[in-house]
DNA sequence: CGGTTATATAACAATATCGTTATATAAATC
DNA sequence: GATTTATATAACGATATTGTTATATAACCG
């Protein structure tokens, strides 16, 4: 079961995202994730906390270091449960039923 | 511009998430929304409100009732910015990516 | 017109979030 | 061994979020 709660809370900042978004183009250390933003290093590694507990990156233990990256499952669960809005957003009875709005509101 | 901050941290409400999945099956007032929840009207109202101001759901007037509907563009907005991270879900560099990190465990 | 129904808004308390500074810890380096 | 580097944690203030109750508004109904 995923925490969906804490998925979308840690994509609502915008420096979360900005991080997956740097992690996606593969692992990095706290110090180089944090080197792009004008926070201190604090912030960041609570932006790291919130995102690991979320489940949405993984770390590992290298020395001093702490190199993170992305934890897909987590991603997938979260697209899965958008797949169901997805699915209305492409169905047909949704243009059927902008007809219907269409129609009321003219009434 | 999507303001996905709002998106996303509308999306981390679980009942707001509720009656988004709600919407999917179709139009529903105010009132028909909250009949699921324990919570009160007024907070259902600015539930709406959260959702409506992410662009995530649109309302009509129509008599007394206020009707929602899903807002297909802002999910759409929000899959698309997820689409990044889904990239690199499937692509192989991913598992390249494992197998360094596996070697630099073993190290 | 008077009462009811559908919804919104204001005011308020409780709790959460985000950033900062100061400090701790542990590995790396000189 | 002393210093520097990488990261975490604690404490604190500012602001945001969520729910509640009380009340406003406007359409509907008899």
């Amino acid at each position: 079961m995923p925490n969906l709660d804490a998925a979308f809370s840690a994509l609502a900042d915008p420096t979360r995202r900005a991080i997956l978004a740097r992690l996606a183009l593969g692992e990095a250390t706290v110090m180089e994730l944090a080197k792009p933003f004008e926070i201190t290093q604090p912030a960041i590694s609570r932006h790291l906390k919130v995102l690991e507990g979320a489940g949405l990156i993984v770390r590992r233990v290298e020395g001093t270091k702490r190199p993170c990256r992305l934890a897909p499952k987590a991603v997938a669960e979260i697209d899965q449960w958008l797949g169901m809005l997805r699915q209305t957003l492409t169905a047909n009875y949704n243009r059927l039923d902008d007809v219907l709005a269409e129609m009321k509101t003219k009434e």
